[in-house]
DNA sequence: ACTTGCAAATTGTATATACAAGTTAACATT
DNA sequence: AATGTTAACTTGTATATACAATTTGCAAGT
């Protein structure tokens, strides 16, 4: 016996789903009729029921049975990733470089960005993001000073801002917001577009367990880079 | 006993990670050590592991044990979805208008998208999708004729292509990329922009277990639409 | 006809047990 | 010193069983 049997029961049943013989919200075998006609217990069919449940393909109920899921698929993921990573991963030379770094206080727009009050402490960097030397992303990035005291201290060309938070204050929840738009004159100069260049334009919002951590702007021209995803729905 | 035994163990080991007690890659206690602890059988010491390993929060191996996972948070995830639902759940109202809908035969770049040979009957449509009657994006489809002829004969303001396909060829894969481009004349006119408006492209390909089903390239104005995401890690 | 109550079915939790299979470290042999 | 073996530990699969909690249909009683 190679494949255990539960995954076996497994495939049966997304195999009945995927062919149509089983249809949306139709009920299926319960874990008893399962375990007979599978020869197994019932806790090896449960298994099977269980695990197609977590992902997705099954609902179950107490008391009344388990059933094929309405369906999927409207929506697919997609990866937001650490643009160093993506980088050096892509086989290319990745480095930064520090354009500010400095202490402000939060005007009222920041002030609602961070959750803060107006006139708290907040950071600025502004780092430029180069691919075998060549700028592809400028990330100008707001953090609140009171979460990560030591932000203003780092030299994000040894370590990249998203990390050295993630390190600092794990991420609980992000929020992204994703648009294209025509770079101000401040970006056009720092990325050495052309004025007329699109930019694919990533705002994001990052929490740890105390709070709001960090809103940063990520900008990249239109023509160097592009966001990609892959998703298996099953 | 409201709560089960394997929650109160899961949250346990949960608080141990958060709180940096437990940190990255460190091992975590055996089946047999936590169930001894909790005083529970080893079965459910082992849900608990299961569950948490199944969410991500740890990593087991055979033979040597059960391990914090290392570092999430590098990456995020973004739901790409059917602009459809998201416009009327968002309050608005949602329409369609087919541009085009035609029968062709593939070239080469299109084959290559679809993965079929060139001279493969191939349906393009063309639709407009408008919110509160306002042209919000412009969807350019390829579709394997082979794997869904009836395609062609569909009314696409009463259903949206993504949503047929989804029925005909359940979905089993996708890939996508994001960019911020300059629109053509063409899609200039059909979403009455000015030129020199920036857009979000997303190329969307999906595969049933058949096949490439389609290629779609979704254009929106910028200032328009953008992709909005929530994650949250645990 | 309508309600009440009960029995049956179903999923959820939990235990005890057995063996398989991979990993690691200590030990013995060469 | 290097190598091979073994024993202990760990996770993975599977079974049999018990009881709890919920749903549903049926039957009895009013």
């Amino acid at each position: 016996m190679t494949t255990p049997k539960f995954t076996k029961i497994k495939e049966f049943i997304f195999a009945q789903i995927e062919s149509g013989n089983w249809s949306e919200d139709q009920r299926v075998p319960s874990e008893n009729e399962l375990a007979s006609q599978f020869s197994v217990s019932r806790m090896t069919a449960r298994r099977a029921l269980q695990e197609l449940t977590d992902e997705g393909v099954l609902n179950r109920s107490k008391g009344s049975g388990t059933f094929v899921a309405s369906f999927k698929s409207q929506s697919a993921l997609m990866e937001i990733r650490n643009i160093a990573d993506e980088i050096t991963e892509a086989g290319h030379k990745y480095s930064a470089q520090t354009i500010s770094l400095e202490t402000v206080t939060a005007d009222a727009q920041t002030a609602i960005d961070l959750n803060i009050t107006i006139g708290d402490s907040v950071y600025i960097s502004t780092i430029l993001h180069m691919q075998d030397d060549e700028a592809i992303q400028l990330e100008q990035r707001y953090v609140n000073a009171a979460l990560v005291p030591k932000y203003i201290e780092q030299d994000f060309s040894l370590i990249t801002s998203h990390e050295y938070l993630s390190k600092e204050a794990p991420l609980t929840e992000a929020t992204h917001q994703i648009e294209a738009v025509i770079a101000n004159a401040n970006i056009i100069t720092l990325l050495a577009i052309k004025a007329e260049q699109p930019c694919l334009q990533v705002k994001r919002r990052t929490w740890s367990r105390t709070g709001v951590v960090s809103f940063a702007i990520l900008t990249s021209p239109g023509n160097k880079y592009r966001l990609g995803g892959h998703s298996i729905f099953n």
